[in-house]
DNA sequence: TTGTATGCGTTATCAA
DNA sequence: TTGATAACGCATACAA
């Protein structure tokens, strides 16, 4: 099992063998890499033989040297502990075991000069392809570093896509905010809500302000006047959902409902609601979107808009792993409004 | 910006910079390294104008080769959407990065077929170590399995450690699961608790086991007997939790306090008792394991044990980057006690 | 059916 | 201060 010197191993390789077997190192890597070519029975079951004694493992960096075919894709997200980032997660490991691919995963703790150093890190791995899971940066200097990037890896024969708007040219596989704001505040709009809140996270992030913009256009639609002190940003915590809707119950205690750009802020708003004995929805409707697990659990349930986290990391997956060069037309997942117990019905 | 043929970019190698500069690969390899070589400051310019030029960015695959050095670090979590495992791969992930290191993680969704079988995938890309989060199981077959795998993985001079006890011979960076049990029974006993039930998660997993035996050994210290009826095993998640406690109160009504194997079940309790207007911690008393994050924001506040999560992390990835080949006395972080309001004070 | 030889992109040894 | 060359472990074109 491997020679045992000065207490370490070193790792067999296909020469040992070939060796022991006593055959060519090509036998060998005919047999390892399964190849429909005719070899022997003998032949096989001694380099088999051989592979086990030896605990042969073959050497992924040279096979990678060689074939110049790489196994590993990686993702970045933002907050790993969020369930936003980890369904996508689990999306992303899931299609990747299935494809015998391996998923480096770096959290850049919602600060974008680390996403653009993990950036950097997985493309010198030379992954097979990067996911971006969180949502742009409106800032110039960090889209230009990004299209950098973007250049640097199409170089290196690396794919890079993103799961949320990135505000540059890049394959997208998304969903589609606007509208998903749009449908939240029509949905609020048709049981008769009119001051309706808007708490989002922060506002410099893509997928947040075309949200907003959804919500914003549906208020116009409707001709009702957009009240900017019942219009907070922040963060895409539940502890900042708790902290604005506090802050927003001190600025303006006249509110009919409050849509929030994601369920992390609806369960803190919720959260803060029921330690002041705010009826929901009896006093105050309360919507959010994305369906994370824990929506169907608050109390009351959620209303919220599904979104297919995990659908997204499979697809983003599939799309690294196929022979697909790019893409321009974001491709759009649908989202599906659900209804629970957190809205209240006006009609 | 390297050859662009047929819309396909080759990715340009040491070789082309070398011939761009008009120097060696040797020069240039020197330059890339920045080894304390002496290279006179027209060459450097010039190769470094080179690299910048066509984009040149070292092949890892080949330097691995080479040099037998490995960047990446595998984790194997059980469910990435866990908090306790969220709060591990945060500690891997952010360690790594400092260390220039790159995780791959893996989810077994909790099936230990798939553990296995990620291992095998870790070894095979020939991590330079692998962590093992999730508590072993209490099953022949999978501790054979392991320990084939730790010792493929020595023979690839892998490391393997494990974050909780897997009842074989393996590095070990952890807590005091039975030391956790009685600290945090005997919490409940010091203040006058008697009935006090178990609401425990996968019996078969070490970590659950020990910490149960921890609960045992206090009653037992103290006198009080044991009531199986209020000893409840399932999984590890609130939805479990909710469903268990749910169980519990049908089974007997008369129950001082309940110690939740961890904080995940907790919550999913104190949901239910909160649904049922059982009043916590004035009819009821519950207390957790772990101090994930929400624990401190429900309602009530929850007592419990703060687990270092995010250092096992830090620490399994200095383990693995260190020099050290391995060890075998387990290292125990220190768990510290939590008081909030969910606990009774009876005295 | 099996084997020989070349080269992938590096690093490192040795020579100049 | 610089360069030629071998070797890492493998896949593959070609030869036998």
């Amino acid at each position: 099992m491997g020679d045992n010197v000065n207490n370490t191993y070193k790792a067999s390789s296909m020469k040992d063998v070939a060796k022991a077997a006593g055959v060519s190192i090509t036998t060998v890597s005919r047999i390892i890499n399964n190849i429909d070519y005719p070899v022997s029975q003998k032949v096989r079951e001694s380099v088999e033989k051989a592979i086990d004694e030896l605990g042969y493992i073959p050497n992924r960096s040279a096979q990678n040297l060689r074939t110049n075919v790489e196994n590993t894709v990686g993702l970045i997200v933002r907050d790993i502990g969020d369930p936003y980032f980890s369904e996508i997660a689990k999306g992303v490991t899931e299609k990747s075991a299935e494809l015998k691919h391996l998923a480096m995963i770096s959290d850049s703790k919602r600060d974008y000069a680390y996403e653009l150093e993990y950036i950097d890190l997985l493309i010198y791995q030379r992954v097979k392809g990067i996911i971006i899971a969180g949502g742009g940066y409106e800032n110039d200097e960090y889209k230009k570093q990004l299209e950098d990037r973007l250049l640097k890896a199409k170089q290196q024969g690396i794919k890079i896509l993103a799961l949320a708007p990135q505000g540059i040219s890049i394959p997208l596989i998304s969903v589609d905010n606007f509208s998903i704001g749009e449908k939240m505040c029509q949905l609020l709009v048709d049981q008769n809500h009119k001051n309706i809140a808007f708490i989002g996270g922060d506002n410099s992030v893509i997928t947040n302000k075309e949200r907003f913009e959804g919500y914003l256009s549906v208020l116009k639609k409707n001709n009702l006047k957009m009240n900017e002190n019942i219009i907070i940003h922040g963060q895409f915590t539940w502890e900042a959902g708790y902290a604005n809707c506090k802050e927003l119950l001190a600025r303006e205690n006249k509110l009919d409902a409050i849509l929030c750009v994601n369920d992390n802020i609806a369960v803190g708003a919720l959260g803060y609601l029921s330690e002041m004995k705010i009826g929901v929805p009896s006093d105050i409707s309360v919507v959010g979107v994305g369906d994370i697990s824990i929506a169907q659990y608050t109390n009351p349930p959620l209303t919220t808009i599904r979104l297919p986290f995990r659908k997204l990391g499979k697809k983003a997956v599939e799309f690294i792993c196929s022979e697909e060069e790019s893409f321009t037309d974001p491709i759009l997942l649908d989202s599906e409004v659900v209804i629970r117990d957190s809205m209240k019905f006006k009609l």
